[in-house]
RNA sequence: GCCCCCAUCGUCUAGAGGCCCAGGACGUGGCCCUUUCAAGGCUAAAACCGGGGUUCGAAUCCCCGUGGGGGCACCA
């Protein structure tokens, strides 16, 4: 069995999903740690569909699965799509490669066919919780003489095929993070390998699937680990040596206090968080800000860098610093990562993918609009769809923001108008109007009228971008250009000249 | 009920017997910068689950307890 699982040797990995659901956070995880090591060593990443429950697959899971793999930047070498040498890499076509070694492992005297009805195993199982014992399957068919058996397979009979665990002894499995873990043979139940239906179950399809596709290092949920000794016991009846197993921690909701519920993720998904993937490109978060995210929940670098990009990620990679306990959610952390991303994005490619925001938001614009405004939201944005919010002003025809909002502070609309009318004199006759060339006049301004800067300024950003917060002053009125700040500025004195005198701002 | 796994600041974690009266990051508080909001810089508070061992010495090793998680299907 290897033991190193920091081999340089090239890997052999798989993701092997079975598509019920949307793809979440933890599904990617053991995904891009796969993808990693596989880069990392030089080796090959595969993707194998687990579809041999037909009563549950679902396309549009597949297909979201296959977006969100691609979306935080994983690539495949073998897979249902791309092809390769073991394929097909669907389960559900390779019912009858799990059959015959079902078969093979019937004549070794390792597996038997089993006859009892599902009713007639509820029944028992049902009996067993009673006794408080741990269900387990009572082994009636397990001795029945295999020309017996065959012989009712023959005749038609419904049927199954269980696996024939050793009754006594222990086995020993070994999982990378935790080490041996030992097992009393007496716990390890005869599990169904094959159903009435001809499919295979887990247990054997992907036993056989890793053996065949020679898997060398398999990660995979912490929800496996029950199940280790099983695997190790299929393996050994095969005579096949077993894989490196690494079980990946679960991931805990944001309070740490137990596994995300379904009730957990839809009120995830109110507050703009979610666990799929899907969602999270939707609220505008960047798939490296979710990959850098991810890839530290259960592995750590320790140089106290935390910024990550694939390519880094590749690189410093490694197994000996992945961490056996559960982590909870921490979706500021998210936040967090996605903000230094957006940050960290190249300008020109922050407007490429700020378009889809603004337009969902109702600005049919184009990345050469948004360029000049990139560099003045960069910093003020943890999402992308934030981008509209701060900056959708750029590209309204008017802003009408409410007269009271136009109120300076502490002063009356009377004396909020007065501003604005001189200000808006001086903005008309500048020679240039640019950032650098309005700000120091506007700052004269409010020195003549013995007002606050900030108080001026409030003002005129209520007047000409609508908004309360928005980005800086100067640079915005620069780009939303001075014909359209005259005409905002002279809508907002007229707004303040209707709303009378005297009354004070709230 | 039975089996298995895990256990360092609120959260993610560093720590593989002395380097630790425990380091980093997120978040939180304060300060600086500042026209709003951010970003940035500085700074503060904040943890070794409990009890027994082993050892000259334990966050690190062992045992028990407690807590948390996972599993016990003709689902994966």
């Amino acid at each position: 069995m290897p033991k190193n699982g920091n081999s340089v040797a090239p890997a052999r990995v798989r993701f092997s999903p079975s598509p019920t659901g949307l793809t979440h956070l933890g599904s990617a995880r053991t995904a891009l740690y796969n993808y990693l090591f596989a880069r990392k060593t030089g080796g090959v990443f595969l993707l194998r569909v687990e579809d041999t429950d037909q009563k549950r697959y679902d396309p549009a899971a597949e297909q979201d699965l296959i977006s969100s793999l691609k979306w935080i930047g994983l690539s495949w070498d073998e897979g249902p799509d791309v092809g390769g040498p073991h394929k097909p890499y669907y389960q559900s076509q390779r019912k009858e490669i799990y059959r015959k070694h079902a078969e093979g492992l019937i004549k070794k005297g390792k597996a038997y066919y089993c006859f009892c009805s599902s009713e007639e195993l509820k029944v028992v199982r049902e009996a067993q919780q009673k006794r408080h014992e741990q269900p387990h399957y009572s082994g009636k068919c397990r001795n029945i003489p295999v020309e017996v058996a065959e012989q009712r397979v023959q005749a038609g009979e419904s049927h199954v095929v269980r696996f024939k665990t050793p009754k006594k002894g222990s086995i020993t499995a070994l999982d990378l993070l935790r080490g041996e873990i030992t097992v009393e043979n007496s716990k390890v139940d005869d599990m169904v390998l094959l159903k009435s239906d001809g499919h295979a179950v887990y247990h054997l399809a992907t036993m056989v699937d890793d053996h065949l596709m020679q898997i060398t290092h398999v990660f995979r949920g912490e929800e496996w680990l029950p199940s280790l000794p099983l695997h190790a016991h299929i393996y050994e009846a095969f005579g096949w040596q077993q894989p490196v197993w690494v079980h990946l921690s679960v991931f805990l909701k944001p309070s740490g206090k137990g596994k995300m519920s379904k009730r957990d993720t839809a009120e995830a998904r109110l507050t703009g968080k979610s666990i799929f993937m899907k969602d999270l490109a939707d609220m505008g978060y960047l798939p490296e800000g979710v990959t850098n995210w991810i890839a530290l929940m259960g592995w750590s670098y320790d140089d106290h860098t935390e910024f990550f990009t694939m390519k880094d990620l590749i690189e410093k990679f490694e197994l000996a610093k992945l961490n056996p306990s559960p982590a909870s959610i921490d979706f500021k952390k998210l936040d967090h990562f996605n903000g230094l991303h957006i940050r960290a994005l190249p300008q020109k490619e922050l407007a490429k993918r700020l378009v889809p925001y603004f337009q969902k938001a109702g600005y049919h614009v184009a990345a050469g609009q948004l360029a000049p405004i990139v560099p003045i939201i960069q910093t003020r944005m943890t999402t992308l769809d934030e981008g509209p919010q701060l900056a959708g002003f750029f590209f309204k025809e008017e802003v009408k923001p409410p007269p009271e909002m136009l109120v300076g502070k502490g002063m009356t609309a009377a004396d909020s108008a007065g501003a604005l009318i001189k200000a808006l004199g001086i903005i008309e006759v500048l020679p240039e109007f640019n950032a650098a060339s309005a700000e120091e006049p506007m700052r004269a301004v409010a020195d003549e009228l013995s007002l606050k800067a900030g108080q001026l300024f409030g003002i005129l950003r209520n007047a000409v971008t609508g908004q309360e917060v928005s980005p800086p002053l100067f640079e915005s009125m620069e780009i939303v250009g001075r014909d359209t700040v005259i005409a905002r500025l002279q809508e907002a004195i007229a707004a303040l000249e209707t709303m009378g005198e005297g009354r004070k701002a709230a």
